[in-house]
DNA sequence: GCAAATCATTACTTTTTGGTCAAGATTAAG
DNA sequence: CTTAATCTTGACCAAAAAGTAATGATTTGC
């Protein structure tokens, strides 16, 4: 279970644009530089965050991207769903091995695991914004635990 | 962030190996044939699970593999940790770009939200074993929510 | 000891993902 | 109107992951 290039690289082309303020954009090539990425694959990147209308541009001399929406309205897990397309729906029919369904059908021991996990990481990710993002890392980071707040087993009490 | 098809099939092998009963062993064709994979592909995926020490296999007629461990003492953040090759430690090594070396360097607002990200994924499987994934959908779904508890944003009374 | 069944290991092929390139379209400035 | 800067798009190439095949080693049963 791990970060995909696309999942990660798109995000932090993203933070550089909640970076910006009013009126200003980014061009390609600024937005791979600061990243130290390709123009042409900052290009791509940039290209499927403008489709999901997380961005937008402008074209011509003074033209590049800025975010479509207040940094502080948009959720990691909107951003991620898009960067990795969403593949918790089609958890089930990605991995049929050699068949054409999957071996476990109606009855699995896995798949709530699956479901549970998928659950926990958008949980997680729902309630950080690329606002949020914008920092020293050391602020970053303590924004993070307290927005995870302390997770613990507990029992309802009084329920 | 998504299951790789490795972390998949692997775990499910292995619960294969948790249904059997004390002195019982599955052959790789078994294998194969009860979670709808090639025999080869089955081969690989027991190769590394005895590598990693969570099988142990015996050769020859009547040969085969059981766990290594009693179901029970094996946690699912071990097993993912070597079907996936542990990523966390490497996580700044990998996303580069062209460069040698992450621009992100020294301080990195991302970073805390992988690792943090990476903690809770995997303190969630850290509470589940091999054990318990034997049984029903439902079953295992009431494990689940039950081991993970009730995950909310609380602050800390009284400290 | 021999044959059959099984695991072990490495090399190879296929598929998926990641990344690049090039031609086209749009805009601003002069 | 022309040019230069920029985004847009689809085709293409490369790297990584997934899966297959083939050969070798070990064990059991006869």
């Amino acid at each position: 279970m791990k970060i995909s290039a696309q999942e990660e690289y798109g995000l932090r082309c993203l933070v550089q644009l909640a970076n910006l303020n009013a009126g200003e954009s980014l061009t390609l090539p600024q937005i791979a530089e600061r990243e130290g990425i390709s123009t042409a694959n900052a290009g791509k990147l940039m290209w499927l965050l403008n489709k999901a209308g997380f961005v937008n541009s402008t074209r011509g001399t003074k033209g590049g991207y800025f975010l479509a929406r207040p940094a502080g309205d948009i959720y990691l897990n909107e951003i991620i769903k898009v960067l990795d397309e969403d593949v918790l729906s089609s958890h089930c029919d990605s991995y049929t091995g050699v068949m054409d369904k999957c071996v476990h059908t109606g009855d699995c021991g896995i798949r709530p695991v699956i479901v549970g996990l998928h659950e926990i990481v958008e949980n997680a990710l729902s309630r950080i914004t690329l606002a949020s993002l914008v920092g020293s890392e050391s602020s970053v980071d303590a924004m993070f635990h307290k927005i995870q707040g302390i997770h613990r087993t507990i029992e309802p009490q009084g329920i």
